[in-house]
DNA sequence: CAAATTCTACTTATTAGTAAGTATATTTGC
DNA sequence: GCAAATATACTTACTAATAAGTAGAATTTG
């Protein structure tokens, strides 16, 4: 795959994460490549094109993220863990997560993106809630309501937190992820 | 104060709410009301000028919420369902709330629109977080961590989870927020 | 050479915003 | 009491800027 092409989708991936989708343009990232707003065109002929292959590149990302946890046998912990780790990150980058930044722009997408968007979503809620199910199954977790619940309660709290972060400058983050962790001990 | 006026807040409100803030024009308000898009800078000069309105509406319409909860002498539980009543809504009308619709675009808003936002969001969590520490003292209230952090993933939840509920379908609100309920039972 | 890549030079559409004018009330000065 | 001034609530008719997108020429690369 083409250097440009990559580096177009991380920093339109970047861009929607910052400033979100609908405030970006294709004369954004053309001159931070230092290239004209044509040669975009060429990799993406449309912005519905460059923001499908976004969300996609995240889907795969994510299962590349699955695969590895299995193969390398972790355990519920470890998963959930490495799961938060990667909002950690985003707020240390400064950065809200895909699903954050696009989720509010849904209705202005383009059928296609929307589609990817929601596939995304739900990948991720049902990776979580297996991981909830099986550790309380396990008793490694503890808590109450059903797994799909929990699941649903502990995404949206990482996507907000993300969100009310680049707001709202003293939010202790460390903190916040400890009281997820928290909430799950036997 | 003008009619007018009051139909460009409320249609800018919800366009905000279901499209995001830069997915809308002032064409988009003028259609709808039948005028010209003039007529919406004679009362609204600049875009900047609206967002700025909608927000301070919303931040006084919190306020009268809160005054009408005290003088009607509600307790701490009925106090926290009137609030969670308003996601519920907002969730029946498929709209987002304001912080999670304007929480992505943050960085591409003026500057007095991002410092209202940011007044509006410390407001709630500020109320929220009295609250519950004063249900906590009372013991109306049970919950572990500190009550500036249970408010943040109060708030967090119910933000986020009407951006989902926007996306996946399935999704049972009422169950939802019930487990928010459950959680702070003693 | 030829295919891939990028640029020049556009087009079309939409955006926020403005300048100047108009009809209709409302207020003010005498 | 009534004309003149002024304010309200718009419209018409723009502008300047930016958006996505395109055709085709030029350049680079294998």
């Amino acid at each position: 795959m083409s250097v440009t092409r990559e580096k177009i989708l991380e920093l339109g991936e970047n861009l929607i994460r910052t400033r979100g989708y609908n405030a970006f343009s294709y004369q954004d990232i053309s001159t931070e490549l230092g290239i004209k707003n044509a040669a975009i065109h060429y990799y993406f002929p449309s912005k519905e094109n460059l923001g499908t292959s976004i969300v996609r590149t995240n889907i795969q990302r994510f299962e590349e993220m699955v695969d590895n946890m299995h193969s390398r046998h972790f355990d519920e912990w470890q998963q959930l863990e490495s799961f938060v780790k990667i909002y950690v990150r985003s707020h240390r980058e400064q950065k809200k997560c895909l699903v954050g930044s696009l989720g509010p722009d849904y209705r202005t997408l383009n059928e296609t993106t929307q589609v990817e968007l929601k596939r995304m979503i739900e990948r991720i809620l049902k990776w979580l809630t297996d991981l909830l199910e099986q550790g309380k199954a396990r008793k490694v977790f503890a808590f109450p309501d059903d797994p799909a619940s929990k699941a649903l309660s502990i995404f949206s709290s990482l996507v907000a937190s993300l969100q009310l972060s680049g707001i709202v400058d003293k939010m202790d983050y460390k903190s916040f992820s400890q009281s997820i962790y928290d909430d799950l001990k036997p």
